[in-house]
DNA sequence: CTGCAAGTTCAAGTCGACTTGAGGTCAAGG
DNA sequence: CCTTGACCTCAAGTCGACTTGAACTTGCAG
């Protein structure tokens, strides 16, 4: 496969363009070269970019997908960091579970008022007590932008 | 109960004061009046607090929590809503186990290089086909700050 | 009566992950 | 050869949920 310039792989990829740069940037990619001005990739910046989405859907962050790459230059990926991470994983289920548990039965309760539900005041001080996952902040609306075509 | 001053909902729900303010400026909660300059909240407010974090852990944004109350005084939840919310809820535990098994693997899969991993492989292209939850944005460091006593 | 810890307001800053805008470059098609 | 549109760079903006800082005010212990 021939190298690809940073449109191709934002469309087999559904990466935005901007996003790809910003990548680079950041060390999470690398372009191989240039053609004039214009960033040429290695075809396999996709499998590259596969991890980082990976990543990012397990929690790591940028910076922390970052290092991984970082630690030499094939994807060096510690275990136990993996372990540590399907551990966390595990306990965001298991709230996450309780709470939707608690929706569902939020969502049909009989009571007048949510209120006067014995299991919705449980599900209550659940969360008064700190024991439902955070929510992740800061989350902007998605503007349901083109998803690109899936190559 | 006698009427609390901002430092004792602070005490009493882990909220921070500031957070206080910032939710009674956003509507999620009321002061029910003033001893001179400080306010003084109503212990209901505990309960509320308890709902707007349920809230959060289930998703929602203040916004949204916001709504939820002022659709009229008494705090009315839309029951569709939380069934919607539950569902979308579904969705990311799923996810999430999928991951959560990728990664277990991942950490314990004897190939040399995760790329020779069948397994991994496999979750490398569920991340490309966005099958895997977006990853919450702009998760700033939680510094572990005093978590005070719980009344 | 006084001092000061604890409250107040309002504007601005922070965090992470990007996006957007302005202004510039250049490879390729007509 | 010349246009043009895809790319480029760099700075600044955005989003949500708060936090922080500066500059005040005040209830109340001593």
């Amino acid at each position: 496969m021939r190298d690809l310039d940073i449109s191709e792989v934002a469309a087999r990829t559904g990466v935005a363009a901007s996003t790809l740069r910003f990548y680079e940037e950041k060390g999470l990619i690398a372009s191989i070269g240039r053609r004039g001005l214009k960033r040429l990739f290695d075809p396999s910046v996709l499998e590259r970019l596969a991890l980082v989405s990976l990543g990012r859907a397990a929690g790591f962050s940028l910076e922390e997908i970052a290092q991984m790459f970082a630690a030499d230059g094939r994807a060096k990926i510690d275990r136990d960091l993996l372990a540590v991470k399907a551990d966390e994983l595990e306990q965001t289920i298991r709230r996450l579970i309780a709470l939707r548990q608690g929706l569902r039965h939020a969502a049909i309760c009989p009571a007048r008022s949510h209120m006067e539900c014995p299991s919705f005041r449980r599900l209550l001080r659940a969360a008064a007590d700190g024991a439902l996952p955070p929510a992740a902040n800061g989350v902007a609306k998605k503007k349901a932008k083109k998803r690109p075509k899936r190559a």
